[in-house]
DNA sequence: TATTGTTATACTCTATAACTATA
DNA sequence: TATAGTTATAGAGTATAACAATA
């Protein structure tokens, strides 16, 4: 039978690999991750970086108005958890296929500001609803307080994992 | 703000990042499995696949008796949910290292059993302490009915990440 | 001097296929 | 024919450092 806490492994001397949170957060995710990666690449030829700027900017720039300037690789880089290596490398290949345009800064000469051209937003737009329904596709049977626990931890996990290395390799 | 439902977005137009399930797992994730990596290879000199092996063959030989044959490639490649290419790697670099020890399988000389050395045994008692202390840290704050909700959402998810993406190929 | 962004390099993990040796 | 395992190759993602341009 099959240990049933992720979180709370049985005992001391042993470990079984599939109570094991990191494992078990290697494995799902994979499974997550690659089915949504196949489906942006296959239907839109999107990677999951490119994505999740086309996501970011999408987003803001319907939230800012209509002289919303843009983002910076550097904003992008924070708001989807990326190296400013990969924002760049992802932003270079989009604006070449001409889904982000590049505004240079005036007042600041290094950086520059990204946004979605036409073609981008309509690659956005056809993408939303489809994420949407892939997670519903994956929340379906899950309860709601069941989703508001998971959501807790999750929210934990991100703060603790810093702070859990750390400790550990102090005492090493 | 931000919104605080990880598996109920908000609206259908947009979409938030910071709660787009496939990006949060990918992220917490990624902080974790890299937080324990470091700690791995540092320390004991093992990537994360041989890890996953040495899990399972020290948790395999403490359950199987002194006559217990050891576990073949495939039973590995199945139990750590790891490709047989990976499992066939890893295993060559523990075998030669001397942490895992190969014993022809006379019976079908296709494959081979492997099992823990001595020193493959010491390296597995030294680390898995510290792997619960990981993961202890990693809880530590997290009641216990979120545990358990959390365990359910990732046994889901796991189930449902396959025919999440057989249902948004299908009508595409 | 510090920061933005780019390029180069290397490493890990993954995916696929081709191949072998057995069965 | 099918299976266990190995090897080769290519891809995506990450990490690091070196670098150019600008502040």
């Amino acid at each position: 039978m099959v240990n049933s806490h992720a979180l709370r492994p049985s005992d001391g001397a042993t470990l079984q690999l599939d109570t094991f949170l990191p494992y078990r957060l290697n494995v799902v995710t994979q499974a997550v991750s690659q089915a949504l990666a196949r489906l942006y690449s296959e239907e839109f030829g999107i990677s999951v970086p490119e994505w999740r700027i086309l996501a970011a900017l999408g987003e803001a720039q319907r939230a800012g108005g209509p002289d919303w300037p843009g983002m910076t690789a550097r904003d992008l880089a924070r708001h989807g958890s990326m190296g400013k290596v990969m924002v760049s490398r992802a932003a270079a290949a989009l604006v070449q296929r001409k889904i982000l345009v590049r505004k240079a800064n005036a007042a600041d000469r290094r950086e520059s500001f990204l946004h979605l051209s036409r073609k981008g937003a309509g690659i956005y737009m056809a993408i939303v609803p489809r994420a949407h329904a892939f997670q519903e596709q994956l929340a379906r049977g899950i309860s709601a307080s069941d989703a508001q626990a998971f959501d807790r931890v999750v929210r934990h996990l991100m703060k603790a994992a810093g702070s859990a290395e750390a400790a550990l390799l102090e005492d090493a």
